[in-house]
DNA sequence: AAACCTAGCAACCGCTCAGTG
DNA sequence: TCACTGAGCGGTTGCTAGGTT
């Protein structure tokens, strides 16, 4: 740039490397009350010892709590495979194609694990070079050879509950390592409009398939003013203390927030159970089946349940997006 | 049991882009 | 139009856990 331009923030003093679930808590704890609006200013609003990027990155990375944990199924890794053939190392752009993944951790699981995969699967089939580069170009999408109309049509919402279809190392990896990570399932980020038709329909399927931890549902809206998210979390109980511990900073230093008389009980549960999954507290009971399973939604039959990740030829949301996939490509060329 | 290796993943860094005064 | 800011993106790094020798 040569601009000059400051530092997006005084690095001297600051925390660096692993997050510490108190430097977690007050992040979630700040942004359930005020929002995201300044990632700059929002370090030192919280109280935290961290750049604003930081904290983004930490937030959209980690503690969102539309974020979906976890590993990948069969699908979603197809699913990566095939944008990744159209739109290379877009990984934001992949990532807002699957609902409740981050684009950070699409690129890991294609550094780590599916460049492998595709490249063995090509070596089987024949010589292909296994590029970063994209491998449709939208000529030959125009030409009809729309590759993506081979997704398999299967549904995958068991497959999604289901270690089956999982890697066996990460079917082992789930055995041992129940809690490692914050596996809550909720509603995903409605923010991108090419995905809005998407995320009605298969947001509840999404969020009823999920780790112990799931919840029933959760609500995004939109802040009117800003265009933050409040996120509606649902029923559970939570240990008052715990709250007070939030609010007067007991689990650090004093927060730098006031207390919100607002709070909503579902912002508490959601935070009991963040803290649970970080190991700052004893879970206090049995966590709640609230989830229709989907054997019983699919016998049901009462079409609320479906694949988000399934792409059909004839879906009519399949077809918008890959409308818009092969628009955006054009605009690029 | 210890040393070494590897894979996975969270976090950082530097750059670009869009927005604003 | 320019200077600047803040947010976001993609590449890279470094830590850690698990596996192997």
């Amino acid at each position: 740039m040569g601009k000059g331009r400051a530092p997006c923030c005084d690095k001297v003093g600051l925390n660096k490397g692993s997050w510490t679930p108190e430097e977690d808590l007050r992040l979630i704890s700040y942004i359930q009350k005020y929002g995201h609006a300044n990632w700059r200013a929002l370090p030192k609003k919280a109280g935290l010892l961290r750049c604003g990027k930081s904290c983004r990155l930490r937030w959209i990375n980690y503690l969102r709590p539309d974020i979906k944990r976890g590993n990948f199924s069969e699908e979603e890794e197809e699913t990566i495979i095939k944008l990744h053939a159209l739109l290379g190392n877009k990984w934001s752009r992949i990532a807002s194609r699957l609902p409740g993944r981050t684009d950070n951790e699409i690129k890991n699981v294609w550094n780590t694990y599916l460049k492998k995969k595709l490249a063995s699967r090509e070596r089987e089939k024949g010589d292909h070079k296994i590029t970063d580069e994209p491998k449709f170009s939208s000529i030959e999408w125009d030409k009809g050879d729309h590759k993506i109309a081979d997704e398999p049509k299967s549904s995958s919402i068991e497959s999604h509950c289901n270690s089956e279809h999982l890697r066996p190392q990460d079917r082992e990896k789930n055995r041992n390592k129940t809690t490692e990570t914050t596996e809550v399932q909720r509603e995903p980020k409605d923010d991108t409009s090419e995905l809005e038709l998407q995320h009605k329909s298969s947001s509840s399927a999404l969020s009823r398939c999920s780790s112990s931890l799931s919840f029933a549902t959760v609500e995004n809206r939109h802040s009117e003013e800003n265009g933050d998210e409040i996120f509606e979390i649902p029923e559970m109980m939570i240990e008052p203390e715990l709250w007070s511990m939030i609010e007067e900073g007991d689990c650090g230093e004093s927060l730098a927030v006031e207390k919100n008389e607002t709070a909503t009980d579902e912002s508490k549960d959601w935070l009991e159970s963040l803290e649970i999954e970080l190991g700052l507290c004893e879970p206090k009971y049995e966590q709640q089946e609230t989830l229709v399973s989907v054997d019983s939604c699919q016998k049901e039959g009462n079409g609320l349940c479906f694949d988000p990740f399934q792409i059909e030829p004839a879906s009519p949301l399949l077809l918008e997006y890959l409308y818009d996939v092969n628009v955006e490509s054009s605009n690029i060329d």
